[in-house]
DNA sequence: CATAGTAACCTTATTCCGGC
DNA sequence: GCCGGAATAAGGTTACTATG
């Protein structure tokens, strides 16, 4: 971690998964007592089967929340192993990281430094992520497919279609008509682990519309962008970050 | 101005049941 | 048993709005 890193408040504390209970919440064993975890992913990690994978954890502080942990990040590592190599789940977190980087003038090369950064900004019928001086800026966590290579200890679920993308279509196209105003547009991709892999695999029942929607914001002057992060207990790294050419 | 209530956003997983 | 569709479940974050 260097000084420029997202720093958690306090060390994120280590668990396993019991067991995923429903779309918001996972049963996790922390300090061998049982608690039922907010889970920040609405969709499914990979095609991963999260039961007894180790997991990071962060504490609230909120007395009123129901859940007092929120899960942060999971491993593919054994219970026993002693460095992990964590992969981030928290998608809503993803999108601070990237302000906490966008702020400090982490991200230079592609936004510059000292802009103005203003989020959740109204830009036709959606809310993208960011304004960061004239650029919109849209954040994206895929965890639909991870890049990564899956031990052979590790249990897969079946692969279902993804087919939400209604949303996504409907950001990457306001994008585009920003454009017409002069101003950039980016669409940044994060991963919150150490990904090796340079594309974004994102297969689709209905993957021929986006893809179009894709190639025509694309057309219009959106510009790909893609974001690589390590979250480790003590915080979160901006490992590389660059310009995707298609 | 401060607080409380609301709505949008993140974006399906799981369980149950009937029909093979 | 297995498959597939319907019903069910339901946290947190953030911003906006109404109220005092």
């Amino acid at each position: 971690m260097d000084k420029n890193s997202f720093k958690f408040s306090e060390p994120l504390v280590e668990g396993v998964i019991v067991k995923r209970k429903g779309q918001f919440t996972m049963i996790c064993e922390i300090n061998g007592e049982i608690n039922n975890c907010h889970c920040p992913t609405t969709g499914r990690v990979g095609n991963l089967d999260l039961s007894g994978l180790p997991c990071l954890l962060s504490k609230s502080s909120d007395p009123k929340r129901k859940t007092p942990y929120t899960v942060e990040a999971v491993s593919l590592n054994r219970l026993e192993d002693f460095n992990k190599s964590w992969i981030g789940i928290n998608q809503n977190a993803a999108n601070r990281y990237v302000e906490h980087y966008l702020v400090n003038g982490g991200f230079k090369d592609m936004v510059g430094a000292g802009n103005e950064v203003l989020r959740e900004q109204v830009l036709g019928i959606s809310k993208l992520d960011f304004l960061v001086g004239n650029t919109y800026l849209e954040v994206k966590t895929p965890l639909q497919h991870l890049q990564v290579e899956y031990p052979d200890y590790i249990k897969t679920k079946k692969a279902t279609p993804f087919s939400s993308t209604d949303r996504f279509v409907k950001h990457i196209t306001e994008l585009g008509k920003s454009l017409q105003n002069h101003q950039r547009a980016i669409l940044l991709t994060c991963f919150i682990y150490n990904n090796p892999g340079f594309e974004i695999i994102e297969k689709s029942t209905n993957y021929e519309e986006v893809r179009a929607a894709v190639d025509k914001s694309i057309t219009l002057g959106v510009e790909m962008w893609q974001a690589n992060f390590e979250i480790q207990p003590e915080g979160v790294r901006l490992v590389r970050y660059f310009k995707r050419e298609v």
